[in-house]
DNA sequence: CAGTGAGCGAGCTTCCGCTTGACTT
């Protein structure tokens, strides 16, 4: 038995210190926090000094209780959450939920994870701060009155189930708002002069690409300046070579981890994140969430003999990193390989390239600068005073290149500055070849994912362990889309300059606005950001979170009570919300598109209740309108009177088969054909508008073939229950439900009886596989459940549940329990 | 997964940050 009891947040973490730490400790983890504000209601009593209320959070039930046995048998508790507001508040609540003594309790933090910086902690035990602890109930409670206020209202005047909250709201916005800057954009050309001499070396002969470093607004200028050109002489009037360096970049954050893989690996940021999880679990990397560059003195040491080793002791120099960001809490170390001796792990494709990645990061942070030797080289040009100028690069000592180099976002690269042939002063060029050709400015880019991380961890809104949850809600609740787009061809001029001094004009075409896995704002997004925007723009403000952080650390060092600092934020958005529900109209994003050419009646285009819509006729009428879903890749913003009327063309009936009726449509997911009440959906390469009987039939031989497959046995019950098999092995299904087989029985071997017995069973234990679909909800005009509202609405619901989870478990109710997980 | 969209109006939805498995069909 274990005299002491360390508690830390991850159970990786928990078995590297109980190493460290010998037989005398028993370390455990918490998983994170263990309580949080109650989940189904407010969670804060406004009316009692926002006093909140904690529940243990549903998940972590059995943590707890594992932990609380643990801590009946130690005589010391240790709690050793990370130091920073986060942390702090785990262990305040562990405190709370385990019922510690505060005598027999100690609050260590590590720096970091070695025997002596353990030791260390152990020896300079501490209580906890509660003003920290404070700081962050101020955060906890601050976002949850901003979420459990504002989705409400957007329920009410958008749409049912949206969400708004300090981060999503502003990440959303980042991305409209792009958005908008692009559609606003109006290119302006220039003509670019780039020329191509003929220089003769020892070899025989080489190039030399120069350029005017001035562009040409119009086509005249360019050509004028290309006819002065077709009679000069070109001669070298200047070279100048001017050392430089570059260094390498930082080790890899949280944030920065997910901008090169997504660069170099073209990961999307989940995907880094899991990876790097398993990484980690597997003792090869350190800790992934993290917004520290520091490394550890071991991992510097390590670093330098890798180098040393690998490279010589030219390439290595010790650098010491610190983070930039004021709220820098060094509570971990940057994430870097644990043994950076180990240049490739074993494991799967992913794992490989980016442990390869994290380790070429680490180790080129402690590597030297690249000495590079620039040449900046003039061109006079005998019939002008313009010149032209030849830029190059030499790697004079490459350093951390040699191993590797950070990417950039930009698209559009500089022409790469390479090795010049040799030159000299008063040197005549021969001309091979001058080109002008005009260009066009570039709107802003499109966020990526990561670029959007990168923005946001600018704007010190998210944290690491938020980053790719806030990527994939905005994505989930319908506001932004990962697309590709396809380009479109572009004509631009192009005047050439021949050697024989010939000039040539061209209209060519390039392909433009290509984008691959860019974020656009969808039609919900727009409208509730633009709603948002009017209504609530200090939530919306980029420098909402930087403010109300100061008052965060105001709080930590003790010059505010947190709860005065709540409710001075609190009055005046509450008094907001409430206005904004008496006051503000449902916002539609309404656009009109012009008249029905056959009915006369107007075409509009707005957002429904189930997403955006296009609407013919109007709702005053007397007559009713008809409506029709847009397509997935249109959107209210573009789409065209005609496009629209389009899409009115549906239900299509293409034929019969099998005595029953093929009938072409546009439902929720796409495309389909129905037959014999069941859906079929059309392939990418059918078009709905054009597709004909015999590519249907096919479609549905092809679905029936699939479900041949998948059947095990087929009872041809009366209650449809079969044995089907699937990604996770075989399992009985009914109607629209499915079940698990129990263990030790074989799937081919049950008969309907016992499949009807299983059934019962699950049924009757209301948990286990069972999966049943709600049927959409039938409208959005609920009575005002806002906070304000809600006393007696709330007491209402309250008693009423109440007397249900008096047993403890809702699974009483034989009602749609939609398990939630993940 | 599935065909809606106004209107009766019950009872749903929702936040951010800290952590992993259990679960999926």
């Amino acid at each position: 038995m274990s005299k002491n009891l360390v508690i830390v947040e991850s159970p990786a973490k928990a078995r590297t210190i109980e190493r460290f730490l010998g037989k005398d400790y028993e370390v455990r983890s918490s998983f994170g926090h263990v309580r949080d504000l109650s989940k189904k209601q407010l969670g804060v009593d406004i009316e009692h000094g926002f006093k909140p209320n904690y529940e243990i959070t549903p998940d972590k039930k059995k943590v707890v209780t594992d932990l609380k046995k643990s801590t009946k048998k130690a005589e010391k508790v240790w709690l050793a959450s990370d130091e920073d507001r986060e942390g702090e508040a785990i262990a305040w609540h562990l405190i709370k939920v385990l019922e510690l003594n505060e005598e027999r309790t100690n609050r260590i933090v590590f720096h970091e994870i070695t025997q002596s910086a353990i030791e260390d902690a152990i020896k300079q035990p501490r209580t906890i701060d509660k003003n920290l602890v404070d700081a962050q109930q101020a955060r906890r409670i601050l976002d949850r009155l901003v979420g459990f206020e504002l989705s409400p209202v957007l329920w009410r005047k958008v749409k049912p189930a949206l969400s708004a909250g300090r981060v999503q709201s502003v990440a959303v916005r980042l991305i409209v708002e792009r958005e908008k800057e692009i559609k606003n954009f109006k290119p302006t050309s220039s003509y670019k002069i780039t020329a191509l001499f003929d220089v003769k070396t020892d070899k025989g002969k080489g190039e030399l690409a120069a350029e005017l470093p001035k562009r040409f607004k119009t086509k005249e200028e360019a050509m004028a300046f290309l006819q002065k050109c077709q009679k000069a002489s070109f001669t070298i009037e200047k070279i100048e070579k001017k050392p430089g360096k570059k260094s390498p970049a930082p080790p890899f954050t949280t944030s920065t981890l997910q901008q090169e893989a997504s660069r170099k690996l073209g990961y999307p940021v989940s995907k880094t994140m899991t990876v790097a999880q398993q990484l980690y679990e597997s003792g090869k990397i350190t800790y992934m969430r993290t917004d520290s560059v520091n490394l550890s003195n071991m991992a510097l040491a390590n670093a330098k003999k890798e180098i040393m080793k690998q490279y010589g002791e030219q390439y290595s120099k010790t650098r010491k990193y610190s983070t930039k960001s004021k709220s820098a809490q060094e509570a971990h170390e940057a994430i870097r390989p644990t043994y950076l001796n180990h240049q490739t792990i074993s494991g799967d494709d992913s794992q490989k390239r980016l442990y390869d990645l994290i380790w070429k990061r680490t180790i080129a942070s402690q590597m030297a600068d690249a000495q590079l030797e620039r040449t900046n080289v003039t061109i006079g040009i005998s019939t002008t005073d313009e010149k032209l100028s030849a830029k190059g690069e030499v790697i004079k000592f490459d350093g951390f290149l040699k191993v590797y180099m950070e990417s950039s976002d930009d698209d559009e690269q500089d022409t790469p500055k390479g090795v010049l042939p040799p030159l000299t002063k008063g040197q005549v060029l021969d001309l091979k070849k001058m080109d002008a050709i005009q260009r066009f400015s570039q709107h802003p880019p499109r966020y990526t994912e990561a670029s959007l991380v990168k923005k946001l961890e600018e704007l010190g809104i998210g944290r690491p362990s938020t980053y790719a949850p806030i990527i994939s809600t905005i994505q989930k609740r319908g506001y932004v889309t990962k697309e590709d787009r396809d380009g479109y061809p572009r004509k631009f001029e192009q005047i050439s300059l021949s050697k024989e001094r010939n000039i040539n004009e061209e209209t060519k075409t390039e392909k433009t606005g290509y984008e691959k896995n860019k974020m656009f704002p969808t039609d919900i997004g727009t409208v509730v950001n633009d709603f948002l925007m009017q209504y609530f723009q200090n939530i919306m403000d980029y420098n909402f979170t930087a403010r109300v952080e100061e008052e965060f650390d105001e709080i930590a060092m003790g010059k505010k009570k947190w709860d005065e600092m709540i409710k001075e934020f609190y009055h005046p958005f509450h008094e907001r919300v409430e206005e904004t529900l008496e006051k503000s109209e449902r916002a539609k994003g309404e656009r009109f598109l012009g008249v029905d050419p056959k009915t006369g009646k107007n075409v509009y285009v707005k957002i429904g209740r189930y997403g955006p819509i296009a609407q013919i006729g109007d709702t005053e009428s007397e007559e009713k309108p008809k409506f029709a879903g847009l397509r997935k890749n249109q959107s209210i913003e573009t789409i065209t009177l005609e496009e629209a009327l389009e899409l009115f063309k549906f239900p299509r009936t293409i034929g019969e088969y099998e005595d029953k009726e093929l009938v072409v449509s546009i439902g929720r997911f796409g495309p389909y054909v129905r037959h014999d009440s069941k859906f079929y959906s059309l392939k990418k390469e059918d078009d709905p508008f054009t597709i004909e009987k015999d590519r249907a039939i096919e479609l549905i031989e092809e679905k029936r073939e699939r479900e041949r497959k998948k059947t095990i046995r087929d009872f041809n019950d009366e209650n449809g229950i079969k044995i089907l098999k699937g990604r996770y092995g075989p399992y009985i299904s009914m109607g629209r439900e499915n079940y698990r087989i129990p263990k030790g029985k074989e799937a081919e071997k049950l008969t309907l009886e016992e499949c009807k017995e299983i059934i019962e069973k699950s049924a009757k234990s209301g948990k286990g596989t069972k999966t049943t679909t709600k049927t959409a909800a039938k409208s959005n005009k609920s009575p005002a459940k806002t906070a304000s509202k809600t006393k007696s609405t709330k007491s209402k619901t309250k008693s009423s549940s109440g007397g249900k989870t008096t047993g403890k478990s809702k699974t009483g109710s034989k009602s749609t329990s939609r398990k939630k997980t993940g």
